[in-house]
DNA sequence: TTAATTAGTATTGTAATCGAACAAATTGGA
DNA sequence: TCCAATTTGTTCGATTACAATACTAATTAA
């Protein structure tokens, strides 16, 4: 009677459907898939025997289709956030930090700590993961279902296919998903994404709005280093080698506010957080946090009025390239920096236009909503979007078929 | 007996691997697909009824699998040309053309003319393709399908999301899908593409080598304005309102070396033809024609050598923001003006290695293939794969179920 | 000549889905 | 209050695409 250790591809798409509407009844659901009735319900009895997915108590609330309709109402369906949980975590250069989210995308559990990434070793950073993810799993109900672990670094992938650059972080040729599960103690799939690259698909994975489904999003993620995510038609463009998106490194301009004798003048040595607080300094400002200078920013210093306007041009030259290429039709800025832009947004609008030809759509800027879960959330996310596309390396199948066959990444308690 | 007007899945997978392979037995296609040699069977006899297959006849020729095999050798069956044809045009600032391909690929009739775009209106632009496609379609044999005609041009999709806008020929606000119906007397599913996008699309839809069949690839197309075309995952990143890759636009130095009083310093102003032939001016040059200026460079002239040298830089460091943005896997330099790349070559690697980050992997930088046939052939292309890969809009059933139904995109004769 | 191997086909079984019919639950009138 | 209209959910064949198996056909190697 039961077959294929992985979704169906009717039953992964019913399970996406359901992520997005939050609830729908077996009808409704139908007219969605393009199924009948019949089939939808043969499909959505798949679902709660698996326990992936549980009929709402309260039919209480209407708001889902339409409201004050005849007929009779239907029983809303919607995703048991128990039946899968999903890892994401995040090394960056002063602290990591990790959670886990549902099979609904809830965020059940989150633990992060102070750690020099960049002064420490990769053993160093798998050890602390290692203790972060146990942290979080105790927080789980019991008998949890894992399904992956994906951590998002400040780096991008070596020539070699394996191996991992960053060089903010101080790593060269490093191999995490293979220390990783030396130190976890738990079989687990382990998958590494660009930091950028997550907190794109965290800032676009939950689309709420109908027209924002489809619509390509760019994040730029702004620290020390300058990062871009690319979400094209739902999915990452990570490029020929998972590497693309590295536009800290595009030559923009001759020389950067901060000294650079390998690549001067790349975009981060203009956008970056040292680049900004060295020309903050170069006009005669003191501050040395984010939260100092948003405080001079706001009671209108000139020093850090100067410093944010000379930001703001380069970064409307960034943007002005990214939109030629890329064309979204979103762009949010994210990392500790962005929070500058909100003070010279009307500056970069005004500079990105006259960049553009006439005629050519403006994208929306926006700013960022994750903050700093964003990377993590985002790593997690991509491991719920796998599963619920039916990739056979995290096969959903719920409780009451596990009898019948054993699943692996299972964390036994 | 029969049913959906469109491919099912596995005839549109059947059709692709055909198309790949050039021509597979019926035990090769079912390992392709992963199917039953059974099911196979039934499959490709469904695809012989359609006329969209066909056995070939001399089994003479081996180097399909593996030679000097023991066993039953199998009967080829490859895709049968006649089965459905596809229309691309090109609308150029001096020139006009269109063709014809088969269901294979194989461009089967070609027409052009001289046109000056920019000097005329869009009206007659499309009575100009319009005689151009009749002048094909009588080339065509009798009683063709024709499913569609794509029509490139260098311009971008409006704000508006039906118009073109199209600076470099003179149009704001075009419809061309919709002139184009009127000015045919056939009734024809009319696309737009972007000229870029469609060398793009032909640079690398026929992928011969297997390596090169995800890869990811940028197509920079250098005429008088600079256009690129981002291929990834096989599929063409068009952007939020079908405009990406319009590269010739970003902002790189201060000034170029012709002059823009409304975007100084962008990519065109350093690369595109008038450009070139401005420093080489500037540098003491005298030829006018591409052709001219190869020579000049053949027999080492001082001021050619140092124009194409500067022309060099400006490229290299347009690839490197490109790179560091998209990670192709592979660059392919197409255009008119692309014949000057081969002189300096050496130089836009050693460039552009300086401008990425140790570690960072180069991409294959390449010439064109396709010529001056690429942006209408890349059209037809992108009628071809939709059709292929099942698209609606582009039904392919052929003759012996023809008789049942009528279909529309048919020509009479 | 025979064994091994591979290609193609005929037959049968099965999972996914559709279509039609029907019972259940609701709204809106009469 | 009762009944028509409407929508939901379910049941039960029929259909379809596919797999599994067994068989025949055509080739190479021994």
């Amino acid at each position: 009677m039961l077959i294929s250790t992985d979704l169906r591809p009717n039953e992964a798409r019913a399970l996406e459907a359901l992520f997005r509407a939050g609830a729908l009844s077996r009808a409704a659901l139908a007219r969605e898939l393009g199924l009948t009735r019949s089939t939808t319900g043969a499909l959505v009895q798949n679902l709660l025997d698996a326990c992936l997915a549980k009929e709402r108590p309260d039919a209480s609330d209407g708001p889902t289709d339409s409201p004050t309709r005849v007929g009779r109402p239907g029983i809303l369906v919607e995703i048991d956030g128990d039946g899968a949980f999903f890892l994401g975590a995040y090394v960056g250069v002063n602290w990591i930090g990790a959670l886990a989210i549902d099979l609904t995308g809830t965020v059940r559990a989150r633990a992060s700590a102070d750690f020099t990434g960049a002064g420490s070793s990769p053993e160093k950073s798998a050890e602390a993961i290692s203790d972060l993810v146990a942290e979080i799993i105790a927080k789980l109900p019991p008998g949890a279902r894992l399904n992956g672990l994906n951590v998002s670094v400040p780096g991008f992938l070596a020539d070699d296919g394996v191996t991992y650059h960053a060089p903010i972080l101080g790593w060269h040729g490093v191999n995490l998903a293979e220390l990783l599960p030396a130190a976890l103690h738990i079989e687990l799939p382990i998958l590494l994404e660009n930091d950028a690259n997550a907190v794109a698909v965290a800032e676009t994975y939950r689309v709420r709005r109908r027209e924002e489904a489809g619509e390509d999003c760019l994040v730029v993620l702004i620290e020390n280093g300058v990062g871009g995510g690319i979400v094209s038609a739902g999915g990452l463009h990570r490029g020929q080698r998972l590497g693309a998106g590295e536009i800290g490194h595009i030559p923009i301009g001759d020389e950067g506010f901060v000294y650079d004798a390998q690549r001067p003048g790349r975009l981060e040595t203009f956008l970056g957080k040292d680049a900004l607080f060295a020309r903050y300094r170069h006009v005669g400002g003191h501050a040395t946090t984010i939260d100092d200078f948003t405080r001079a920013l706001e009671r209108g210093e000139p020093a850090a009025v100067t410093a944010s306007r000379d930001w703001a041009r380069w970064l409307a030259r960034g943007l002005a390239t990214l939109t030629c290429i890329l064309q979204p039709g979103r762009i949010i800025i994210a990392g500790s920096v962005s929070v500058v832009y909100p003070f010279v947004a009307g500056h970069v609008e005004a500079y990105l236009s006259t960049y553009l030809i006439e005629g050519y759509p403006l994208p929306k800027i926006e700013m960022s909503n994750a903050g700093a879960d964003g990377p993590a959330l985002g790593a997690a996310y991509l491991l719920h979007q796998s599963a619920l596309s039916g990739d056979i390396r995290f096969p959903l199948r719920g409780r009451k078929r596990l009898e019948d066959r054993p699943l692996s990444p299972t964390w036994p308690r």
